[in-house]
DNA sequence: GCTCCAGATCGACAGCCATCTATACACAAA
DNA sequence: TTTGTGTATAGATGGCTGTCGATCTGGAGC
């Protein structure tokens, strides 16, 4: 993403006739829309659909032994996922003793789910 | 995604004692998994979701050379973009003459954000 | 100290993605 | 029919992503 995303307008509309009405900038600005496409893109990937799906169904704390066993990938790839998931916002992580626990923070989520509907 | 994802167990919970309770499979299985996550990719991006934002503001169709001047970005960028959300069931084309009038269909976007309430 | 174990990180590799320029296509108008 | 215009496609390129095996880290227990 090496785009500077301002609306900047740099064509005009065709001259002659209007194709359509002139229309408004989104009103979603960049900020918003790169925080956006960040929560979806940390979930566009079935496995961690899948993940953030199995952590809230255990509303609690879901050890990383249990989460591993679940897939049909190394443990260094499971980790990576939940990495992503980590840094987009939308897991957290208590270590205790030997064992990793996650969790879903919803807030992330409901920002995007808000914004869909 | 060269993966099975086929819920296949390839490794035991550690022996001992427990880390945790056992856990169930996720309820989203692999195909709804999948279909998500393509969602989710297509909106893995601020035009895109900016792209979104603005069909959607404007519930009847918008023209392509109304929505190319609002970004800063080529016509074959936006083409582009507007192709991967077509795709994804996202937005919907209609030809009139020369020009493309894109539209949201809201069915895909409701079924991700159904899933993340 | 040493060893074992859960989990994270590293480094590599293959495939995908966003972007551009150049070009093709389809329709309109002269 | 020739020219012009709106949009899509093609091809190239640099960067990102998913996956793995190997290794590192840090706590538990002896």
């Amino acid at each position: 993403m090496a785009v500077d995303l301002e609306l900047a307008p740099k064509r005009k509309r065709p001259a002659g006739e209007p194709c359509c009405e002139p229309i408004a900038y989104p009103e979603v600005q960049r900020e918003a829309a790169v925080a956006m496409a960040r929560v979806a893109r940390a979930l566009a990937d079935p496995v961690r659909i899948q993940l953030v799906d199995v952590l809230r169904r255990h509303a609690g704390q879901v050890c990383v032994c249990e989460l591993v066993p679940l897939f049909d990938l190394s443990q260094p790839t499971v980790s990576h996922h939940l990495r992503v998931l980590r840094e987009a916002g939308i897991v957290g992580l208590e270590r205790r003793g030997l064992w990793a626990y996650y969790y879903v923070l919803p807030e992330a989520l409901a920002t995007l789910a808000g914004w869909l509907s």
